[in-house]
This record gives structure tokens, C-alpha cells and sequence, in this order.
DNA sequence: TTTTGAGTTGTTCGA
DNA sequence: GTCGAACAACTCAAA
């Protein structure tokens, strides 16, 4: 006699703590917990490599929390589904909604199909504060300006869902006939490069409860401000956690319920929600990872040069800001958000490379690549995005690190070769008289790189770039 | 339908 | 060194 069975169907919420579609296949009966590796139906928003790191580690810990049951599959999720109810009786199927445009695609499928041959089939929302579809203007259209989006529309609804408590006991079953090991998975990047972002992250749901603990310790006073310097632990890099779902917006929304409410929790509250309208965005228009969203600039003149996005990639443009960035994302898998904005504006605007490269790049590299926030933010800093920069707001990145890392801290702990050099200079090796150089020990063009273009000529470029955007409407 | 005020994150130049 | 204006209009949200 086939064993009765329901089945939760893990995705972007590795957790046991608030998680809506889980708690409520318990509340049923006995679950069957499993993870299927997609090969399918994702195309080019297959996962990056450094998003395979991460899900392999956070599957571990998944697992080790269900004492071993967690089932894993790799293919198609309609086949394997079917042939899970080969060998047990399915009572029905639960998951967490997920919101990236081919998913949405492929998990309708499956619904409808189950649904025809009598299995129950139910999603739920335990990654939003408030789903793309419900936050509406007075006349039904969807937002696109945050500040209205976030104000009226979303702390203007519905109050989020209050987070549910952990799950204590549960009837677990394994499937030992058609699952594989985690290893067969295969998510583990082929050279050794994932051995550098180890020692940053402790991939579980306990690790995202700490990381969230210690910001609220120690980031979140002065956070509004703090925020902007690389160099300070403002910033709560809870973001692979949110992405992955081993901690839930709910979670940390009803946690900041609890304190008193000042310019830093609300500022964090907006960060959050930036994250609720990149997935708005990305709903209305499920093209926005690849099409510009302003029409305007399908004719913009970007240049090609695989040379250029090359050194943009390992972080040897010659402008320190820029470096330290791009080696903080290869060797952590994370970048400041600060620097993110200038390393974007440089590769977009200096280099006039397509914003798609940066956007490949960094779904590539960054273990909180995200299809919506990438996309989004991408659009945002290239001008082309909705309630994007105006395009005469060119970063400097030698400003911006006088400004925001002005005791240089941040570049010189990506750039040692640097170290030597005084605060002067540290920004703009290229402008630094010889002596000064030499007593640094830095020989530009060898121990670190010349400049790849110029900072003054680049930006007259772009904007002249922008202006023939306007001349040839 | 028309009007009005506002819009995440910047830089440069000249007084 | 500091400050305001210019950059470029344009689209959006809401009255």
C-alpha cells in the first residue's frame, strides 16, 4: 500500500521558522520534504556559480535540521513530481510562491496538472511583505515611483503577516527510491575559489538569525547614515539570506515592530522595501532582466570591448574604488551597496559597456543574486530603469572614496599593493608625484595598473552619449 | 482632463 | 573652503 503522503517542495525558503506552506503540510500529516535542482525551465537565469555555493551549503544545513529528510532530485520538477506519485500516495503538493517570471511560468503548470488528477495542490507567500499584486494606485495600475509605491501602496495596505513560530514536531518521510544525494547535485563551482568565501558566511537559518542579531547589535544605530561607508558594519548583509529565504522579511519586520521606532529602523524598513518594489517591477515587466525599460535607450551607443569588461571583472581598472569592489565580490561573493552603485556607474557610464554585462557578471559572482533586485538595479544605475538615476548622475569613484572611505580602510584592505600610499593619493595613484610613489613602493603600469580610461574625458564622453540619445528621437 | 509638485544614493563650476 | 546653480527635461501620482 503506497504511504499517504504531502509533499513540500523547498525553493527560496530553507527555513522551519515562518514558513507558511510548510507549517500547514504538518498540519495535515506526513510530509515528504524535497528539493529539486531545476534543469529545465530556467534558461539563462539558470543559478550563477556563487548562488550554487551558497544553495549547496544551505541545503546541508536544511537537511541536518530535518534530520535527514530532505529528499533530493535534479531535472524537470513536472517529471519528478510525477514520478514521486509513482511510489506514494500524494495528498497534496505545498510550496512557497516564488516570483522569477519563468517560475511563475513553470509552477502554474504544475498546479494546473495536479489539480486535474485530484491532487491538492497549495502555494503560499513566505518571501514578501506585501505580493506584487496587491499593492495597487487609486486606479489600479501598478507604481512606479518608490516613494509612492512604499508610502501610500505598501504601508498604506494590508499589514504584513505576522511571522509563525518554529515547528517543534513533525512527521518527516524520505524518499529512498527516486532521490538523489545533495552531491549529485552537483552545485559545487568546479575550481577552488568558493574556499575564499567560506570563513564569511555560516549558510543557515541560525547563521541569517545571528546576522540579523548582531546588526540589530551593532549596525543598526547610525545605520542611516553608516550605511554609505564600506568600511563601517552599518549594513546588515542579511541579503543571501533573504534571497535564499533562511530568513524571511516578516521575520524582520515584526523583530523592528518591537523597538523604538527612529530615522535608522524606518531607514532600514525602506531598504527593505526596495527589495518589495524590485520584485513589483520585475512582475509588471517580466522581460526587465534583459529589455530596457525606458525605450529611449535601445539606441544607445554602448561600446564593445570584452578587453575592458575583463579588467572591470578582476578588478584592475587602475581606479582603486573600482578594484576594491569588483575583489570584494570575487572573494566574499558580496559587495557594499555603496560600492556596488559606483562600480555600476563606472562599467555603464566611464566604460560605456551594456549594463547587461555587469548584470551577467554579477549573477554570476554574488551570492545574493537575486532576478529582480540584479535587474532592477542594473536598469536603475544605467538611467534606463523605472525611477532610475538621471543620467547626468555620473559617480566619481574618486569622490566617492574621499567621501565615504575617507580613511581609505575599505581600499586598502582588498588593495595591499596600495597600503603604503598616503589618503592623498590612495584614490588617484595616477596623479601622485614619483617620489611619493616610490617611497609607497607602487610602480603604476606593474605592481598596479594605469588607469583604463579617463575619469574627466569618460564622463564628457557619456554625456554627449546621452545627447544623441535625445537628438535621435 | 488638467494641473501641480515631486522624484534614493551626484558632480562640477563659478562666485 | 563653502554654497547654489546647472545639468534636462520628463514622467508620475494625486488632487
Amino acid at each position: 500500500m503506497k504511504k499517504n503522503i504531502i509533499i513540500h517542495w523547498f525553493r527560496y525558503d530553507l527555513r522551519l521558522s515562518d514558513n507558511p506552506a510548510l507549517k500547514a503540510a504538518i498540519d495535515k500529516g506526513t510530509v515528504l520534504p524535497i528539493y529539486i535542482k531545476d534543469t529545465h525551465n530556467a534558461d539563462d537565469y539558470a543559478m550563477g556559480s556563487a548562488s550554487k555555493w551558497w544553495l549547496h551549503h544551505g541545503l546541508k544545513s536544511l537537511e541536518q535540521s530535518l534530520e535527514g529528510n530532505l529528499s533530493f532530485y535534479s531535472g524537470d520538477p513536472m517529471a519528478i513530481l510525477k514520478k514521486i506519485a509513482e511510489h506514494f500516495s500524494v495528498q497534496a503538493i505545498h510550496w512557497n510562491r516564488c516570483y522569477e517570471p519563468w517560475m511563475i511560468k513553470r509552477d502554474t503548470k504544475i498546479k494546473e496538472y495536479f489539480k486535474e488528477h485530484g491532487v491538492d495542490v497549495n502555494s503560499y507567500n513566505a518571501s514578501l511583505l506585501w505580493e506584487p499584486w496587491t499593492i495597487k494606485k487609486d486606479n489600479g495600475e501598478p507604481y512606479k515611483v518608490f516613494t509612492p509605491f512604499y508610502k501610500k501602496g505598501c504601508l498604506g495596505s494590508a499589514t504584513p503577516r505576522p511571522a509563525i513560530q518554529k515547528i517543534h514536531t513533525a512527521a518527516y518521510v524520505k524518499d529512498n527510491v527516486s532521490s538523489c544525494t545533495l552531491e549529485n547535485l552537483q552545485l559545487l563551482p568546479g575550481i577552488d575559489w568558493d574556499k575564499m568565501l567560506e570563513p564569511h558566511w555560516d549558510i543557515s537559518e541560525q547563521g541569517a538569525q545571528k546576522c540579523f542579531i548582531d546588526f540589530l547589535d551593532k549596525g543598526l544605530e547610525g545605520y542611516k547614515e553608516g550605511r554609505n561607508f564600506p568600511a563601517k558594519e552599518n549594513v546588515s548583509r542579511l541579503s543571501p539570506y533573504l534571497h535564499f529565504g533562511h530568513i524571511s522579511p516578516n521575520q524582520i519586520w515584526d523583530e523592528l515592530s518591537t523597538l523604538e521606532s527612529t530615522i535608522h529602523t524606518d531607514h532600514f524598513r525602506s531598504e527593505l522595501a526596495w527589495r518589495e518594489f524590485s520584485y513589483s517591477q520585475l512582475y509588471i515587466n517580466p522581460d526587465l532582466p534583459k529589455v530596457n525599460l525606458q525605450k529611449k535607450f535601445d539606441n544607445f551607443p554602448w561600446r564593445d570591448s570584452s578587453e575592458l569588461l575583463k579588467k572591470w571583472q578582476q578588478g584592475i581598472t587602475g581606479i582603486p574604488m573600482v578594484d576594491a569592489g569588483m575583489r570584494e565580490l570575487w572573494q566574499t561573493g558580496y559587495m557594499h551597496n555603496r560600492v556596488r552603485m559606483i562600480v555600476g556607474s563606472f562599467l555603464v557610464k566611464n566604460l560605456r559597456l551594456h549594463w547587461r554585462h555587469g548584470e551577467r557578471w554579477f549573477w554570476d559572482t554574488l551570492v545574493d543574486a537575486d532576478l529582480a533586485n540584479n535587474s532592477a538595479s542594473w536598469q536603475w544605475i544605467a538611467g534606463c530603469g523605472a525611477d532610475a538615476a538621471p543620467y547626468f548622475r555620473i559617480f566619481n569613484p574618486v569622490t566617492q572614496g574621499q567621501k565615504f572611505d575617507p580613511e581609505g580602510e575599505y581600499i586598502r584592505k582588498y588593495i595591499p599593493e596600495l597600503c603604503d600610499l598616503p589618503n592623498k593619493y590612495l584614490f588617484n595613484p595616477w596623479e601622485a608625484p614619483d617620489n611619493i610613489l616610490k617611497l609607497a613602493r607602487v610602480q603604476l603600469g606593474s605592481t598596479y595598473p594605469n588607469p583604463i580610461v579617463d575619469l574627466k574625458q569618460s564622463r564628457v564622453d557619456a554625456l554627449s552619449a546621452f545627447q544623441s540619445l535625445k537628438a535621435g528621437l
